[in-house]
DNA sequence: CAAATAGTGTCTCTAAGACAATATCAC
DNA sequence: GTGATATTGTCTTAGAGACACTATTTG
């Protein structure tokens, strides 16, 4: 009979084929774009954080951020340590969003990839400030649903628009899952990645998770109502917006000034 | 300048040090208990599978089924494969659970784990027939939070009861997790994986998701509701369930026969 | 008939959507 | 003053919970 300790000293873990593990990062961000109207409020835009890729395979095409996971961290800190290599900004949500194996997404070999889901703030990325020949760039987000049932991504930067079309699956054991028809130029199976977390993002949106995670620490309830309405893609009645919301937040004495209207209320997240 | 081609024919995919991968299924079953009234229906326990391990580590230690990824199967595949080996039944729903990948979880090595949800339905147990003297067997489930603030897992199964203690933890990054103060006995960090399962089989349930894949084709309303309260450890009154469950519903023009008290019509899923 | 589940109707309370009305700032 | 956002109030409607009541079966 052998004992425990005498079969792991035995045991090579080499002995088994594995796969190489890497975690791939949808950071989202959203970005505020001043009006010429003095009295007008900044429109938001969701952006995502693309890389474009230097080396083969896929190269010179965007890619999600992200790398090979190492030994004695998890995926968690791999993602992180990822998200924070490429904009050295921590973000402030990193959730899973699934795990991406099927054979062939990546040309090299046997490769699976940790899909998360991060947030980061836009007060952040301006403190480090942009580097306009970087080679990660925020992309703006458009994603919906077409007439004939087709899921149309569009990611936009300037004059590049990458645009893909997938499909919603629904598979036996009850998942659902995004097929791609197109994927737009993006690497790997990536468009499929984005889709996932985009929709992650608005499930999450709705219950009135992660949108404090875009916003400074004070905040009016108009621009946590923008945040919504920008991911979900949805307009609200301002009354009935505040409302929902009051329970999630704790009103501050102070006020917003000079912007061209009524002074609003600052809150903070409860 | 390398093409494509040239540079996945120099990439060794080896040169990196590598994960082994493996799967691990939380596997739940409502079972029914007949009463000695013959008035009364059965009662429901929700219950999960558990095996004994053969091997070294956690030798004679209860586990969840799994088993390591092969290549050229997606971590789906590879959970269908594992519990379709362990019960020769099929489930019916086999949803992603999250990625176990702190360091030191497996005494072994750098082994990370993709846990499961999976629900499989007492008929089709009962078709296959029970071994009393197997290394498989179904454990009643009893998970609450104590008046401390702590997790009590408690897996029942006659004589045996393993008992386990867990925090939750609210990490940095928005994400909720467990973690574990007593094990119970379970092997590895099983204890932690069972606790995320259940959370997610609650959470699913109360929104009516998953509550008809643990019944046959076709079902009473009381059978849904009594699905539904097992899981969620809670009772409705009859009357405002049925109107919730109404439109997930389709009935049918049969009735339960024999059951000591008035008939009920059956219904199908919608 | 007794005990159990099946099934319907209705009252109340709450939450959400629609909408009206007033308040206050920069220019 | 104008045009924008800020803020409050109220009407209506939909849904959930509580509860009363009737129906139908087996032993």
């Amino acid at each position: 009979m052998q004992s425990e300790k005498e079969y792991l000293s035995n045991y090579n873990i080499k002995d088994y084929e594995r796969p190489s593990v890497t975690t791939d990062i949808a950071a989202f961000m959203i970005r505020s774009e001043e009006s010429d109207n003095y009295k007008k409020d900044s429109e938001n835009k969701l952006s995502i954080l693309l890389v474009k890729r230097g080396v083969h395979p896929f190269k010179d095409c965007w890619a999600l951020p992200g790398g090979f996971l190492k030994p004695n961290e998890t995926v968690e800190e791999c993602a992180l340590r990822e998200i924070t290599e490429e904009t050295n900004v921590t973000p402030v949500v990193l959730l899973p969003v699934g795990i991406f194996s099927e054979p062939g997404r990546d040309p090299r070999g046997w490769i699976i990839s940790n899909a998360f889901f991060s947030v980061i703030t836009e007060e952040s990325v301006k403190q480090v400030g942009g580097d306009d020949a970087a080679d990660a760039q925020w992309f703006d987000v458009n994603f919906q649903q077409e007439k004939n049932g087709d899921f149309h991504l569009v990611l936009s930067l300037k004059d590049v628009h990458l645009e893909a079309t997938l499909e919603k699956e629904k598979t036996k054991y009850g998942k659902n899952t995004f097929v791609i028809k197109d994927g737009g130029g993006l690497a790997f199976d990536h468009a499929k990645i984005i889709a996932t977390a985009v929709s992650l993002l608005r499930k999450y949106a709705d219950d009135f998770n992660t949108i404090f995670d875009f916003l400074p620490e004070s905040f009016t309830l108009n621009e946590v109502q923008k945040v919504q309405e920008t991911i979900l893609n949805t307009s609200i009645l301002p009354a009935n917006f505040r409302r929902k919301i009051n329970d999630y937040v704790i009103e501050t004495d102070e006020y917003t000034q000079g912007a061209g209207h009524r002074p609003a209320r600052l809150y903070k997240r409860k």
